[in-house]
DNA sequence: TATGAAATTGACAACGTAGTCAATGAAAAT
DNA sequence: ATTTTCATTGACTACGTTGTCAATTTCATA
């Protein structure tokens, strides 16, 4: 495989020549640039990554790790963040925090040293739930090796974070269902160690609150972000004596699985209950009745965090006020939502 | 950051001595290694990926090729082959081929180029549509990386291809819904430059001929593998004076599109109408009601085809016969089909 | 024309590891 | 006791690029 010194043989210039030309860097007549370009085409030479990260201690790679990649939610994340790294010539590697590394503080902290001194990636984007854990922030980020964190998280640190503003999203959904006429509003809870479900939790009283409407624990179900915790908050609720006119459910697939808890009993959506989701995932307009739900602009906060990584997006490095980006978020209304019918 | 030659003066050996503990070589004494392991600890060692892949030409890296990355279907195959990869120590990256780039062919050749000859990958996946594509596989192969194919494909070369029998597939789904009595069955159609389509699409009309079913061609509809192509399907045909009883379309999300279709008609589902669909993905029981479908082990293949390309999964290198391994798909029947009701 | 400054170019070193090969020591065979 | 064999160990080099720095050329200025 042709390499660098054979362009340069090839171009009859040093093999610094060539390394010039193909960084792009000044101090080179055009007229030799041109020719090593040419010789470059003429050997299809490509230079050898391997080469430049150990010379320059810099990999061209952006790494991407989350907890499971088995979510609509990480999918669209994750290629809004490689569409942006390969716009800019940068690769993308992705790993998995495996349920068993989590638990044990010291095996996940050996993962992590491991992870940026074996691949001395540059850059990370921590998935949720990852970028709520502080020590993989703290590992990471004492290796020199920047940081962004995608979702709502209380990490206060240097590094950077990109999310939509969860509790304003969540309260004006809820606000939404409000103007509805619904007063008996259920809410299903996300994984109790994200701060996105505390985020949408706190919009959701907020709402209530500000409409002066009571809080009734018995209308909280838990859930874990997954379709059957959504079918069991259904279920519970549909099975009241006085049950909720409207469930607004921490995510997509919870929201889903509320919908077919009703469907199962006969209730019409939204004629005797209103649904609404979060996230606007894959599946919310495959659903029917099509699902009501918060937009996050999933692939954007990819691009945008790959953006805050790479640089060039108008964010200096010594900010030194908020590094939080917040992105906005969108209100889609379809048809599993609709006016309170008369009891 | 502590290197090789660090770890080495700690232990009081040679930097050999040190590669060979670490790389588990032969002809090290056991009080060597143990001294030298308690080096690497205690100095928080890591060897320098970068490093080793330019003296080894090795980068125990396998590279992971789409088309979009937005699918439940490529979520579900780069998840299992992600899994795959970190129990054996190996890293995965990821690259898309954007719509632009896979028409030109130049363009396609010039990148599949650059990606082999930068990242010098121990392994490609590449997954449909792309496992579809002659001169892709003959690039990467030409610059000697090891490739696997996901899903059926017509080129025959010497590197493998991981799937399950499309074509059985389809044909046992058809089989199912013509035991329960249907003989109007629709088929909706995926996208025409994959190899899937046409082996699905061969398996319904063969089920149709074993059983003496006459075949329509207006019971046949095209389709992109998306929802709203689903949908405009369904609308197709049951808009028909005599629609068909049942549904079978060439993959889960177009599925989808029929049955909300139905919804929006007031047609039953699975009362008046059954509904078929394929892949087994993630909406699939979700959905209300829920899909019976051909369940392809998306994680399974995606493992799979990691273990051709890392090794130790009984292939011999030099198998001269089948490079085609078929995984077992299973029929997954659910809500959404039923026995033909009377006319 | 002479002079200084800046642009241009290349020789050489260095990144941190694995491969080669020679030197040493220990065990087995004579 | 001597030779042979093999396990053990380390010195040195190569992988292909980029960084350093000095040498040379070009250009603007005096």
């Amino acid at each position: 495989m042709a390499k660098m010194v054979d362009v340069a043989r090839h171009a009859g210039v040093s093999i610094k020549t060539v390394s010039r030309v193909l960084n792009n860097e000044p101090h080179v007549r055009e007229t030799l640039r041109d020719k090593v370009r040419k010789s470059v085409e003429a050997l299809g030479y490509v230079p050898s990554a391997s080469a430049r990260n150990l010379r320059s201690n810099r990999t061209y790679t952006i790494h991407l790790v989350s907890h499971s990649l088995r979510s609509n939610f990480v999918n669209a994340i994750q290629f809004g963040a490689l569409q942006a790294c390969q716009e800019r010539g940068y690769r993308m590697a992705v790993s998995m925090v495996t349920p068993g590394m989590a638990e044990n503080e010291e095996t996940l902290r050996a993962w992590c040293d491991n992870l940026v001194k074996a691949g001395k990636p540059d850059g990370l984007i921590l998935m949720p739930p990852m970028s709520n854990v502080p020590i993989v922030s703290e590992i990471v980020s004492d290796a020199g090796i920047p940081i962004v964190r995608i979702g709502p998280n209380r990490i206060r640190d240097k590094n950077a974070t990109v999310t939509i503003d969860d509790q304003a999203a969540a309260r004006s959904a809820t606000e939404y269902l409000i103007e509805l006429g619904h007063r008996r509003i259920a809410f299903v809870r996300g994984k109790e160690d994200q701060d996105a479900t505390h985020e949408r939790f706190a919009g959701y009283q907020r709402a209530l609150a500000d409409h002066d409407i009571g809080f009734d624990p018995s209308l909280i179900a838990p859930g874990l972000f997954d379709f059957e915790t959504g079918l069991a908050a259904g279920d519970k609720f549909l099975a009241f004596e006085n049950p909720p006119t409207a469930v607004f459910a921490a995510n997509d697939d919870m929201a889903a699985g509320v919908l077919v808890a009703a469907h199962r009993k006969g209730i019409s959506v939204p004629d005797d209950l209103s649904i609404i989701g979060f996230d606007d995932s894959e599946i919310a307009e495959k659903m029917w009745p099509a699902l009501t739900t918060v937009r996050q602009p999933l692939q954007d906060l990819g691009s945008a965090a790959t953006s805050v990584l790479i640089g060039g997006n108008g964010w200096s490095s010594s900010e030194t006020n908020s590094r939080t980006k917040f992105l906005p978020y969108e209100l889609i209304t379809r048809q599993s939502t609709g006016p309170v019918g008369e009891d």
